[in-house]
RNA sequence: GCGGGUGUGGCGGAACUGGUAGACGCGCCAGACUCAAAAUCUGGUUCCCUUACGGGAGUGGGGGUUCGAUUCCCUCCACCCGCACCA
């Protein structure tokens, strides 16, 4: 008699220790299976691994173990996104560097992922904040500045105020820090940008090509990228005594065809002309200091009016030079898109429209429905307040009369080219990506400015431009810049006294290349060998959170275009499949005063009710939300590995909601999946191993047959769930199939064998530990984990006899067992039969009976 | 406001190209074992009527197509997510 309980604390490390003992997770540059790269998202060494982490990985370690299995030569590597804020915050409240802050934390991450039982390639590990890696992204970076890919010039930018640095746009969400929550401020600063722009149409375009990524972020991408189509044209500017200013007005607009609706124009506050008008008009700097003044969250441009100040200056129109409208500073029109001024149309843009109601401006009707009385509908648009942007012809336009909105369009770029005002251009959301950070902990850019020669690149030789390791965090602002002689230099150029730019790259520049980078972790002169990012690359399957849809997403993949273009690699799309897991979410609690309640401050009765254990005090039970220190509804993983094991918290995490959407960790579901562990570990002990020898299913064994052909349709079910990620019912297969195993207890002893050995192997992805036990227990040869997935006989899955359901009226009354190739004749006397079928035939007559093989007999009766 | 997604028992969720709705699990109920508990095992568990046999209703609401709809079409509702003064 063995032992009755399942040991996780015994088995788990020893299958770990023999699996790292054979190296069976290296992945060997030459092989001759086909390559698998596998990868999650990697961690930020925060120094405690959450539940997140483990289901990203977890999912990821799925995919690898099953195409290992699939005879792939599969590439699963890990490592840490070393650089970031958190370190530069701990330095500053513990008085700890930030280097050692985070190398602690590695360590320790590091050991926390040991009993997690993963198959990861450690010796590919890399760490993003050591000059081993981040001196090959400084000379990308002056591969990009030969290449034109990047540039520095000053700009209104998003500035933190809490974390005292400059934030790109994709990480300002609501107007405000994506980490610090706060409103952030524009500031105008010179700064590093990387032309993502150069690539806005191939980065639109190949979305269409990334057939394995969810189209919830391919729509992001898209809609971020935001390309519209339209004309940009000049109009002339004149002052109040009719002289026309030297600059035109370059405006940008989608309706080229509203040109004649058109009824003012406006300019961003930030716009040149607005600020040299300023110059000499206090009342408008004083409008323009407003207009900066207003935050750009949410609430603020909910609220915000429409305001606009009448410059005096007018603009005459295109199409007739004797017709002037007026030109306003409007708080509404950005800078950061098309060109800062636009050319208002009242009837026609329902913004336009409330901006002429307020200051009076005319509205004249050009568009109208295609079946309206055109005079009818162009009187009451013009005397209401609602704009009309749908579809229609155009009227009371000259030489677009009558056509629709597309030709109309075409016709006055058309016009608008051969008058030499202006012409058709796409224009698009997406911006530069500013990558110059003002802070210590990220990698230095590699450029010195010298006041004779600018700004002068790094030579090749000098890289890396290494952090100095003796910086204080006594003050706000960037170490680097007030370092006393760290950026003390010369001028590679003139050799005159010269600084070091003191801005590091944004952390999203490290994770825009690591993938590429495991594909030779350890080259010491590149970032990787060509051959070998071409080998692995692209990632066959990438697995994170939905939270970087435009952001480290939408940058890896410029970044990969960009060191294409720089000669360093041959892909331009880094993931070839993408999937985005759901959060892990927990119940929240909350006292009757409002402070949050973690699960060991509350009871639970049987009839439903929690209270409070220090005063009984009612509980308010809030739904799943998503784990955080703050809502005290975290679970520490390494808390539930030590109580259940990896494989009870893989299996938990893997069967109870599909993984792309959030799940809820609970006691009970942990516990369910513990209960099965040691199911298995029964099943197991039941079994005879040294029946090997399973004779060809006979009917005369029955029980052993249907055993056999169970086994064989749990392969084809399971195998299936696993390929399309579905892996909540495969675990559903796997658990029916045990049921099943239990049940045969007539199931000869090489029968019940083969399917405890076949349920191992299936199982093995999804609980690699005590697979492995079973395995070995049923004297199986080598580690399973070794051993190429089951492959099941489609002759096994047919059946004999087969149940038919039988409708009457669409409506189930019974089911009726025929052969197989029963025909219909067959089907249809049988189904009739049924007392409950003519039950419902009681002084009715059959009008017509529908058989579908296989599946179902319908008796319509009336 | 624009765009997208989701809606199935007490709960998480199954259901291939329209064909036995509720697989699998959680929870709950009953029983076995036990002095007792835990663990384990057996059976039950969508709702309503019925001792049972059986019948009726049922996949967010309403309508449609079909012999047959969770699945296809129209419409409405609720919730979630993304973007948001984008000219």
């Amino acid at each position: 008699m063995s032992d009755a309980r399942y040991n996780f604390k015994e088995v788990e490390p020893r299958w770990q220790k023999a699996w790292a003992d054979a190296d069976v997770f290296a992945a060997p540059d030459t092989s001759d299976k086909p390559k698998y790269y596998v990868l999650e998202m990697f961690p930020y060494p925060s120094g405690r691994l959450h539940m997140g982490h483990v289901r990203n990985y977890t999912l990821g370690d799925v995919v690898a173990r099953f195409r290992k299995a699939q005879g792939f030569n599969v590439l699963h590597p890990m490592g840490w996104d070393a650089f970031g804020l958190p370190a530069e915050n701990a330095a500053l409240e513990r008085g700890v560097h930030p280097g050692t802050w985070t190398r602690q934390n590695i360590k320790d991450m590091r050991a926390q992922f040991g009993p997690l039982g993963l198959s990861l390639d450690w010796s590919r590990e890399i760490s993003t904040c050591e000059p081993e890696y981040y001196r090959h992204e400084q000379k990308m970076f002056l591969d990009f500045l030969k290449h034109g890919l990047a540039y520095r010039k000053e700009s209104w930018v998003n500035w933190d105020p809490v974390e005292n640095t400059v934030l790109a746009n994709e990480q300002v969400v609501d107007g405000k820090g994506w980490r610090s929550g706060v409103p952030v401020e524009r500031r105008k600063l010179n700064q590093w940008f990387l032309k993502i722009t150069q690539y806005a149409d191939d980065l639109l375009q190949a979305i269409d090509v990334l057939e394995r990524w969810p189209d919830k972020v391919r729509l992001m991408q898209r809609n971020w990228i935001g390309r519209s189509e339209g004309a940009r044209l000049q109009w002339t500017i004149l002052t109040p005594d009719g002289t026309p200013l030297k600059d035109k007005l370059d405006v940008f607009t989608t309706r080229p065809d509203t040109l004649f609706g058109a009824s003012f124009c406006a300019i961003s506050p930030n716009h040149p002309l607005a600020v040299q008008l300023a110059e000499q008009n206090t009342e408008l700097a004083d409008f323009i200091a407003d207009c900066n003044r207003l935050g750009t969250s949410e609430e603020a441009i909910e609220k915000a009016e429409k305001k606009g100040f009448d410059t005096g200056l007018t603009a005459q129109h295109p199409f007739d030079a004797e017709w002037e409208v007026p030109v306003y500073v409007a708080n509404f029109v950005l800078m950061d898109y098309g060109t800062g001024a636009i050319f208002g149309c009242p009837g026609h843009d329902q913004r336009d429209m409330d901006f002429a109601r307020k200051y009076g401006l005319p509205v004249i009707c050009v568009v109208a429905p295609k079946d309206a009385d055109a005079a009818d509908f162009a009187k009451r648009l013009e005397e209401g307040d609602e704009a009309f942007t749908g579809d229609g012809v155009a009227i009371k336009s000259e030489f677009m009369d009558g056509l629709e909105v597309d030709a109309a369009k075409r016709a006055a770029i058309e016009k608008i080219e051969a008058n030499k005002q202006g012409e058709g251009v796409v224009q698009f959301r997406l911006r530069d990506w500013g990558v110059s950070r003002q802070r210590y902990w990220g990698c230095p850019i590699p450029v010195i400015h010298c006041d004779s020669c600018g700004a002068v690149p790094v030579p090749d030789a000098d890289l890396p431009v290494t952090l100095p390791e003796d910086v204080t965090f006594d003050q706000p602002g960037n170490p680097l810049a007030r370092h006393p002689t760290w950026k003390k230099t010369k001028c590679p150029s003139c050799g005159k006294d010269a600084e070091r730019e003191t801005d590091t790259f944004d952390t999203f520049f490290e994770s825009s290349w690591y993938f590429a980078r495991f594909c030779d972790p350890k080259n010491e002169s590149l970032g990787f060998d060509k051959a070998l990012a071409d080998q692995w690359l692209p990632v066959d399957q990438y697995i994170g959170g939905v939270e970087h849809a435009v952001l480290h997403l939408l940058y890896s993949r410029f970044f990969t275009r960009a060191l294409k273009d720089c000669g360093y690699l041959s892909v331009a799309e880094p993931f070839d499949g993408l999937f985005t897991q759901g959060m892990v979410g927990h119940e929240t609690y909350r006292g009757e005063d409002g402070t949050w309640l973690s699960p060991d401050e509350i009871k639970r009765f049987d009839d439903g009710r929690y209270v409070r254990l220090t005063d009984d005090t009612h509980v308010h039970v809030g739904r799943s939300e998503k784990m955080s220190k703050s809502k005290k509804n975290t679970v520490d993983p390494a808390h539930i590995i030590g109580t259940y094991g990896a494989d009870a918290a893989r299996l938990f995490m893997l069967s109870d909601s599909p993984p792309e959407r959030d799940m809820e960790w609970t006691d009970a579901g942990i516990e369910g999946a513990w209960r099965y562990l040691n199911r298995l570990w029964r099943l197991m002990q039941d079994v005879d191993a040294s029946a090997t020898d399973l004779p060809a299913v006979d009917s005369h064994d029955e029980p052993s047959a249907s055993l056999v052909k169970a086994a064989h349709k749990a392969i084809a079910q399971v195998t299936d769930a696993l390929a399309d990620f579905r892996y909540n019912a495969a675990v559903a297969h796997i658990r029916e199939f045990s049921n099943t195993i239990g049940d045969a207890e007539k199931a000869s002893a090489p029968a019940r064998r083969f399917a405890v050995e076949t349920l191992a192997r299936l199982a093995n992805p999804l609980m690699p530990h005590i697979t492995e036990e079973m395995w070995s227990a049923l004297g199986g040869n080598g580690l399973l984990v070794d051993q190429p997935w089951p492959k099941h006989d489609p002759a096994m899955l047919v059946e004999d006899t087969i149940t038919l359901a039988v409708q009457v009226n669409g409506k189930m009354r019974g089911t009726i067992d025929v052969a197989a190739d029963a025909d219909k004749d067959t089907c249809e006397a049988e189904a009739l039969k049924l007392p409950t079928v003519q039950a419902q035939m009681d002084g009715k007559q059959v009008r017509k009976v529908i058989v579908v093989p296989g599946k179902i007999v319908n008796v319509v009766v009336g």
